[in-house]
DNA sequence: CTGAAAGCGCTAACAC
DNA sequence: GTGTTAGCGCTTTCAG
């Protein structure tokens, strides 16, 4: 038996291996492998055969060093386990599927120290572009993304400070449109139902444009229920039992996203209850995954996979013109309430 | 105005600027950035301080290539759309976060080209491991794997022949299970509902076990539809809808998953159909969301979270020990049917 | 069309 | 405890 040994470092083909087996240049291989410069057919033929009967894959961590490129857009979402994120996802990738640019996605579960370190962990990489969830960050996160000396697009939500770019919709209105709408049908007795996280920011807004707009016609929310954690469908399922049993007077239900409307909307329908005469109900979101149940529920579609495709437009074109940042760039979408099924007309 | 500039190169900061604002060597600064090696807490205190106020975050990318280790782990799934894959994620996270290592995913839509294309992109950045769902890859993709010189592990799915590591379940066996406790419960004439994908290949083998467990039975599915895209939900509905129109004397619909099964299951409620009397429903995943629905759905467990971290911490196993590879570790997970309230019980 | 030389920003290894 | 030196594997630049 050998005498003990250092682990050799293991050590993957270069482009020098490659080189050695066409009998071409480092150089011009590289050119080949990259498509960049006249190569003659004969010998770009040559590389790539060899290149692709060694299985060489190109190290782009040394590619990237060189060339102080790196083609990678961060991308910053609180959650992956909520139909939104993966939306705005969708969005991103049918953009920059068009271009050089690939996404990654780190995931922060609505935690500002978790943002702040994925942050870190994305910027030390050097993309060429991020695009993060919402106008509220630390101040730390807000110092690193300023000197990052690259486009930064904050999604989803206008109401706020942004740093560079912003592509999203005012919550705050989305919240006093909804209360507009329910006012307008006739309903006075409203429950609040939605979700304990102090930090969703954008849920927080939805409520107090919701609260405002009703004040504005001396209404007040006649009860609330938070949830946390576990399945919406049946949390909102619980909640709406629970907020029915304690306050059997309400006429309409405000949840704050479609998942746990949908609990209560089948909650409802299971009782028997009248629906949208006796009690009507809303949530938001615009959950297509939610299009097969009984009864449409009314909502408002907060566009997730038009605001990843704009913020996707805004980094590839910033990237292309190779600016170190997104020139501030602003856009509002202005959502209207889908009426649906459960909100009854006037 | 001056004359027409080339654009300077845009810059970040350094390992050097950090150095001259704290006056204190690279190596040194390098050292209090990275925790490594024993360095004065007066030191250390100056640099730090001297990193904050610039707002440094250090460059990975020259890291990466100088110390030839990049924390990374690539996660290649079909899909985040469905509820399926954002679960082994949060397995996955869950276990790597104990860790150095940090995944990356790629997502390649059911389409072998796309996988090719997505793993060729990640292991240009040299991962310290691959987790890649399912058995079924082109042959180039295989060959890149087996060429990576980093621990591999295919997840999902045991039948078939692993390149290193596998965790998964038999869907084969998964199929044959459910058609056995089907037909235990007295049920007869059976139909089943699916994605239309042929690329599902997990699909496929719990269709073809279930089939075959019929077969010894001498039971053949009575009645099959598939569905491409769109709700699930609302694909359950109408393709039930679809199905007990042309076949009125079905007594069990089995669906490919637990999406188009609720669908399905909301469809027969709301026709006042006998569930699970008249007609059995199963689907297959056990997904979390759906617990709200009025009737538990029977279905079965596919251990996604289990499945995300048994595979993240072999990867790290085997990471943390410098190995080339996952030492082909087999572990196969078996789910057992969870009876819920659409199969009768005898 | 092809090649040679000079780094990219950091860390391993070793000296002091 | 701290500094020095020599690359990591590629691309840029410039010369043929």
């Amino acid at each position: 038996m050998p005498a003990k040994t250092t682990k050799p470092p293991r050590r993957t083909l270069t482009l020098r291996d490659v080189s050695e087996a066409s009998g071409v240049s480092e150089m011009t291989v590289s050119r080949v492998l990259r498509n960049r410069g006249d190569v003659s057919t004969a010998t770009r033929e040559k590389v790539q055969a060899a290149a692709k009967e060694l299985g060489y894959v190109p190290n782009k961590i040394a590619g990237a060093l060189a060339s102080q490129r790196v083609n990678l857009v961060a991308v910053i979402i609180p959650s992956l386990s909520n139909m939104v994120f993966p939306e705005v996802m969708t969005g991103i990738s049918e953009v920059l599927d068009e271009t050089q640019l690939q996404p990654v996605v780190g995931v922060t579960n609505y935690k500002p120290e978790r943002e702040e370190k994925v942050l870190y962990e994305m910027l030390s990489w050097r993309p060429s572009g991020v695009i993060i969830a919402g106008l509220e960050h630390s101040d730390a996160s807000k110092k690193m993304l300023a000197a990052s000396g690259i486009p930064v697009v904050e999604i989803m939500d206008t109401d706020g400070e942004a740093i560079d770019a912003v592509v999203g919709l005012s919550h705050r209105r989305a919240g006093r449109k909804t209360a507009e709408a329910i006012l307008k049908a006739g309903y006075r007795r409203i429950g609040f139902l939605g979700t304990k996280m102090p930090l969703d920011h954008r849920a927080r807004k939805r409520f107090e444009g919701f609260t405002e707009a009703l004040a504005k016609a001396g209404v007040e929310i006649a009860d609330r229920e938070f949830y946390e954690g576990g399945s919406a469908l049946a949390k909102g399922r619980e909640m709406t039992q629970a907020m029915l049993t304690r306050t059997p007077d309400l006429d309409f239900l405000y949840y704050s996203n479609d998942m746990i409307g949908a609990g209560g909307l089948l909650y409802c329908l299971d009782k028997g209850l009248d629906v949208p005469g006796k009690i009507g109900l809303a949530g938001f979101n615009g959950v297509e995954l939610l299009d097969g149940l009984s009864r449409k529920l009314t909502t408002m579609d907060a566009c997730r996979t038009e605001i990843g495709r704009e913020a996707a437009r805004i980094i590839a074109q910033s990237a292309e013109a190779n600016t170190d940042n997104a020139g501030g760039v602003r856009v509002e979408l202005n959502p209207k309430l889908e009426p649906g099924q459960t909100l009854r007309l006037r």
